[in-house]
DNA sequence: GTATTAGGGATATTAGGAGTCTCTAATATC
DNA sequence: GATATTAGAGACTCCTAATATCCCTAATAC
């Protein structure tokens, strides 16, 4: 079991789009070679994040994307969701009701979901930048 | 992602095999008939528990597997590592130490493989049990 | 010896992830 | 309005890992 890679390209576009000043819109074009991929790759991951209403796409010439304005505090668990879809990590495979297994394992997942919840990526960018300087 | 069936097959098997008398031996067949599986196939992920130390397993006639004698105390998660080995869920993408959205996210799979360690089979057997009557 | 049962290896089969290509739609600029 | 540029959508290929089966071998009870 493992993330997929589109997860980790998802989190890594979206730290570098925080980083960005205000209003700046960002082409696939560069989002892609910073990570060395295909940009068609990559807009297929993008559109995701537009669907899920994490960035704000601009079609046409000088068009890009930007973080949504709307959507403030944007965490871990919104990219995730948005790349790996929300359903759950186990479910009983003998379909019995109130099956205990399956709720130890619910419980566990819940935790970690809620602490990737808690965790924003504004503030990895802000660590980040601080870092670089 | 989602963990495997064999990880929910194996967690099944095991609070099957934690409620029978001591020492008692439980051929592969019982166990899939239980879970509606093929033998063969059950039986790979068997040897897994087997190499792993959960079970004991008694080769021949009248053979079969019981819960390990010198493991006490087998946890969720030592069942989850024998059947999904014990690989990170996450590895950043591009390989630029000290990632800091990989050090979340490790730092999310860490607590939750914490609280699947604390969560022994034994409690859920009991419960199962008690359950039953 | 014979029946029974676990173990190992080889081999399909399937499902989903990863990635490419092509066409369409929208926007800026001239 | 024409053109260049960029996002979006769909079909498609490729690859890998999970799933599952089959057959042979080794060990054990009787």
């Amino acid at each position: 079991m493992r993330y997929s890679n589109a997860t980790n390209y998802a989190l890594h576009t979206m730290v570098h789009l925080m980083l960005q000043p205000r209003e700046n819109l960002v082409g696939v074009q560069e989002l892609a070679e910073m990570q060395h991929l295909s940009p068609t790759y990559l807009s297929k991951i993008l559109t995701k994040l537009t669907k899920a209403g994490l960035v704000e796409s601009t079609p046409g010439a000088k068009g890009g994307y930007k973080i949504s304005r709307t959507k403030h505090e944007i965490s871990f668990l919104d990219v995730i969701n948005a790349t790996e879809g929300d359903n759950s990590l186990f479910d009983c495979s003998i379909h019995h009701e109130g099956c205990l297994i399956e709720k130890v394992m619910w419980q566990a997942e819940e935790n970690m979901k809620s602490e990737l919840k808690s965790k924003l990526l504004i503030d990895i960018a802000k660590e980040a930048e601080s870092k670089q300087e």
